[in-house]
DNA sequence: CTGTGTGCAAACTCTTTGCATAAGT
DNA sequence: ACTTATGCAAAGAGTTTGCACACAG
């Protein structure tokens, strides 16, 4: 077997036990197709049809299950976008987000060197968990 | 009948003509019920039930068509926060909001101070539409 | 073995749609 | 009158849940 690919897999595999799940032929499996290619997002149908296409005959009630308990692992977080669906992306660190208006696509800001000043005080007994800035585009109409 | 309620009435009506829309009576009342009380976060549901305790007997449909169709005249914004329900803010110049998770309440960031710096160019082709800020709250664990 | 995870299908929530009736101009 | 808006109920999309079977430790 490749080294490269044993090494991802005991990584993943790792991954998934320090998170307290237990690694189940699923779980690592999402885990891989969501981890290996660097930063992503995805809805649980895109994910569920990768690991289809992947040979990984995964439920859709297994893919939601999944996100969550990868969620709350704090391997992912929800993305804040209007509409329907919702969104996971594998980067939990601090950084923001283009949305395509539209076309429900999301991208990274790239090298984000964006940040928010004057951030106020949160209200009493409250801290801030997270600052979200969506930064949403729309084709020019001009030009 | 109380001239301050008539010059409110009359404004509400201008401004739903002015959106290019014919002030019915349903419209004229969810008008007022969102624009009466300065900034407002509603979902369509909440519009609807505060519609029924007024009396105004509107269907939930209509709520629904009537807040799409005020957002497309630009009396108002969605919001972009996680889960599933849509918020519609009465706010629509620049300004950010704190979320309270697990509460899915909405509060304006008081006299938005809050600025990004940064801002990266947009990809070819696309003009930035709007950026939305959402500082995520929890309640602190410590204290 | 024992308990947790998975798959399926049904349930649920929020939102949209189709069509007959009602209201605005 | 003519046209657009409304209400209802049904459909639709996305997500969650309950329960029997399967798999990891």
């Amino acid at each position: 077997m490749d080294p490269l690919k044993a090494k991802d897999e005991q990584s993943i595999d790792k991954r998934v036990r320090d998170a307290g799940l237990r690694p189940t032929r699923q779980r690592l499996a999402l885990a891989s197709l969501l981890f290996a290619k660097g930063n992503r997002h995805l809805s649980a149908e895109e994910l569920h049809e990768e690991a289809q296409s992947a040979g990984v005959p995964v439920s859709l009630a297994t893919v939601y299950n999944t996100l969550h308990q990868f969620t709350e692992a704090g391997m992912l977080r929800i993305l804040a976008v209007e509409g329907a669906k919702t969104y996971f992306d594998t980067n939990t660190s601090d950084h923001h987000h283009f949305y395509i208006e539209g076309e429900n696509k999301i991208y990274d800001i790239p090298d984000t060197p964006v940040r928010v000043v004057n951030l106020p005080q949160p209200p009493e007994g409250m801290e801030i968990a997270n600052v979200d800035i969506v930064v949403r585009l729309r084709p020019r109409r001009d030009a």
